[in-house]
DNA sequence: TCCGATAACGAACACATTGTTCAATAATAT
DNA sequence: ATATTATTGAACAATGTGTTCGTTATCGGA
């Protein structure tokens, strides 16, 4: 990829991450994203449809690391993270969130955090259908299987909103903790 | 209220659940509302601000029934629900919910749930609290209180989304004792 | 180091939407 | 019946969107 192209990107999702974490998505116009980028407003619609697709965007990007570890986990090939890590996928998740790559920790708490959280839920979706299995779920084994499937992606995303918003304060295994006690038996 | 006044907002209201169910919130203009209701442009403006608070009003609207449950059960003073059904609150909702007055199972399943489920959280969230000691926890009830108060209502909210999402086969007390089993023990 | 390719610029453009104003008209409550 | 008040419709400035195009600057490969 040409360099310019690279830089006017990043400045992009750069300005655009800043104006997160002050107005909330519908406020921020995209004059705001080319002046807070410095860059002219064909360069933009040159690199992004519109608003939205830009948001897209930055969305797979943080969280392609959990596509990746679903597909990992979804088929017969190789198992990279399985192989490397013995940990569970779900802590290896908190861990990896932790490291703050990207900014996910800001997106994620921001006045602007359900926008990554219904994304996040999404990914997850497809990477607790794979766990479903490893977990000991006692009488909620009978409960049907999508609910199931459901309800502890949805009580990860929820643990780990409620970890953020109180700024992180516990280790990821404890909160991995957390997560299995809301979850099993 | 002068007649006037309701039959414009009741219009209002009606072309916007209307336009909810065709597009998404920030696709709809003002223009779209005040041409589905068929009334001019400063009408609109002296009913509501902005779209945003049109929507707000709706949602008051919509959970003001919950907000009266939890309310009624937040104090010492009657306790008008609790009196007159001996059942659980969270069961008295879910029927409460199959009446589907002003729509509210659309607006919850639509295109545009998110925004409901939102609103429909932070209403239970206060429930939640209050219903906190009714339940048996097991374990659970070692971990700590906001996050306990924060995981039930969020359940709930998935149990009835998942719910709603599958047309609403389940009886209001089968939904129920799913909601149990994944909160209780 | 040169050169063809291509990305960025920036100013201008038509267009859509917003929220306000105001005088005229219609419906309302009592 | 009348004073009050809501609605109307058209016009308005202001703001934001997405596109166009000729010019300039930068890039990567030879």
């Amino acid at each position: 990829m040409d360099r310019r192209q690279r830089k006017t990107r990043e400045a992009i999702f750069d300005s655009f991450i800043k104006l997160l974490s002050q107005k909330s998505f519908s406020q921020i116009t995209v004059s705001d994203i080319i002046e807070e980028a410095d860059i002219g407003r064909a360069t933009f619609y040159a690199h992004f449809e519109t608003k939205d697709f830009l948001l897209k965007e930055l969305c797979r990007e943080l969280f392609c690391h959990i596509s990746d570890m679903a597909q990992e986990n979804s088929c017969d090939h190789r198992h990279i993270f399985s192989c490397n890590s013995p940990d569970p996928v779900f802590l290896h998740l908190l861990r990896h969130l932790t490291k703050n790559d990207n900014h996910i920790l800001e997106l994620l708490s921001g006045k602007n955090n359900e926008l990554f959280l219904r994304y996040f839920k999404s990914e997850l979706l497809i990477l607790s259908e794979n766990q479903l299995d490893s977990f000991s779920l006692g009488r909620k084994a009978e409960l049907p299987r999508d609910f199931l499937i459901n309800h502890i992606a949805c009580v990860f995303v929820e643990t780990v909103n409620w970890w953020i918003r109180g700024k992180t304060k516990q280790s990821p295994e404890e909160i991995y903790t957390y997560f299995l006690v809301a979850i099993e038996n």
